[in-house]
DNA sequence: GCTATCAGTGCAACCGGTTGCGTTGACGGC
DNA sequence: GCCGTCAACGCAACCGGTTGCACTGATAGC
């Protein structure tokens, strides 16, 4: 109420010109130095800062991209969303984020909501929204972390299948035999590919996976020391302990310790995530790295191709394995 | 380009009203149970959405409250923001969240950003700006988490001294005399504060604190197992390692178990935070728990009290000493 | 020297809601 | 039966930018 904001029409009037001169220096339209460099001096002298309504409702355009996470608080979403976030900081366009906790209906009611703030484009994070909903709407959208077939299109994620497989064949080429899987939620695609490629790795050296040792989990480190405890409840003989992510090795790693069984003495611990806090644990957690930070900037730079050309190229992005210490050979095995 | 939206003047055609009607009637500033029906109905027969930009140029309010953050990825700010975006939820008001990394500059310029997109709030968590920089614009701010005694008018935050003063008497309770600390960022008020508690309790007791057993760091849990690493280095003895907030007891551990030197058998280990992952460290961290997300919502709470009413009151926050399994007595020390 | 070209600029019509003001008609009190 | 009151509603002005169109003057080509 105090003070009025500056609008263009101050500018204009102070430097002598039109409105439609003020937005097309502001917008890079018109080149003659001379008027540039007098409505900047007015710009900057009466701190003028375009109202962003008014700018979106004129254009149609928000500038803006909205990104639906799932999990603001999983370190995985959180390293994605940072990573498209900086990646937009030096373009004109600037993020927003909205969380659909998993849920189908808050998804489509976050995307409803986003769209009606007019956002230029969608990137949608870990979602298992199928092409069906994505029809709600031609603004362009790239899917991050979804290995369902049917949105390759626009799609950016590592195959989790082959890292996982990589995993696996780690253990056993350190000469487990007996390993324990702490699978993630299997309606998640991700989930159901980590264990597929465990379950290669296996076949591939002609071993069986014991049903016994496999334990559903949703992917939370509470449910990793559950299902630890299941397992070992189930009194089957085992050297290693493959988690589909790093939070369900820390709960396991927890009630192993808990139980005194030694990592890797005893039994050895595999995670996946490389979230930061494994580096960290007792002893640190061996673990795959997903690129996540370069995965949320890709998604970006290719929004923003798309925005501008109307294509986009998707790169490849893949997982390396971490070797740290929580994974041990049996002993006077040789690989 | 394919589908026009529908936009009020659509629905006012088709339900033989004018404009005005319509605004009034999805605003609630109409009752007449006819009229509203009929435009209800056509409302979502055409599947209407209002656009924000037309409604915040139109009313000069946006529905929106900026959050600006420091740091996305640290389980504090984090928590908060949460619990702002949940009490959020159930109001008319959406959270825009930004973040600033702790710097004075990013800082400025992003709140300028909020307020060109004309926010109705602000709510600043953990910032470093004190007045004269608030007076930048009079959109109404509430402070989260600074100590500073500068803007305690608008400010939700605990107290830190005091849980700090608690975590020392903790350990003194049980017996630890030689105490090392790993500070945070001695700029942050925080930070000090944090300090301030552990040296009012020693003192309380009588006990002096020795500078050799006092080391800084960046509250990262890099600098934590750094600093933990200098500690070891002056090779002076110490039972209990008091860390200013639980990343560093984290990095403190994995340079303890690094060195072969027990917890809590050799070395007692306190944190600060209660953040998810230290219930999971082996041994299970003692640590003093914020109420993050409730802080967040009170936040929240309070702004929507202070935009409606012009005035709030602000809860007092407290915070909790969570004990755990990293603490130890002194062999045969009793209290 | 005359005209085609073109960057620079102004005018005014939008974009899609909100809101003050004025009109209408129903209803109640006298 | 007359008048005051009040809710319901329409009209049109606005919010603050963007942009198509028309106009101007300078420059270039002949």
């Amino acid at each position: 109420m105090s003070e009025q904001s500056v609008t263009m029409a101050d500018i204009a009037q102070r430097a002598n010109v039109s409105k439609s001169t003020v937005s097309r220096v502001l917008s890079g339209k018109i080149s003659n130095p001379k008027t540039r460099r007098a409505i900047l001096n007015v710009v900057d002298e009466l701190g003028f800062a375009p109202n962003h309504f008014a700018q979106g409702l004129a254009s149609g355009r928000s500038m803006t991209i909205g990104v639906v996470t799932q999990n603001m608080s999983s370190p995985y979403f959180d390293s994605v969303t940072m990573g498209v976030i900086r990646e937009l900081e030096d373009s004109n366009y600037s993020a927003v984020v909205m969380a659909a906790q998993w849920s189908r209906r808050k998804e489509i009611k976050v995307i409803k909501t986003l769209i009606g703030s007019r956002v230029d484009g969608l990137i949608l994070l870990g979602g298992r929204l199928s092409n069906e909903l994505t029809k709600i709407s031609d603004v362009p959208m790239i899917y991050v972390g979804s290995d369902s077939p049917d949105c390759v299109s626009r799609s950016i994620s590592i195959n989790n299948e082959r890292p996982a497989y990589e995993m696996a064949s780690h253990l056993i080429d350190y000469g487990h035999r007996s390993v324990a899987v702490i699978r993630g939620p299997q309606e998640q695609q991700d989930a159901r590919s980590r264990y597929e490629g465990f379950c290669r790795a296996m076949a591939d050296r002609g071993l069986e996976v014991d049903p016994d040792l496999v334990v559903d989990s949703d992917f939370t480190s509470q449910s990793g020391a559950l299902a630890m405890n299941a397992i070992l409840m189930r009194g089957k003989p085992f050297t290693a302990v493959f988690c589909a992510n790093d939070r369900l090795a820390m709960g396991a790693r927890q009630t192993l310790f808990r139980n005194k069984i030694r990592v890797p003495d005893d039994v050895s611990l595999i995670g996946f995530d490389d979230q930061e806090e494994t580096a960290y644990m007792t002893p640190a957690l061996t673990t795959v790295r997903q690129p996540t930070g370069e995965m949320g900037a890709a998604a970006a730079k290719a929004m923003l191709n798309l925005l501008q050309d109307g294509d986009c190229e998707l790169p490849e992005i893949k997982a390396t394995l971490v070797s740290r210490d929580s994974v041990a050979r049996i002993n006077g095995f040789t690989c």
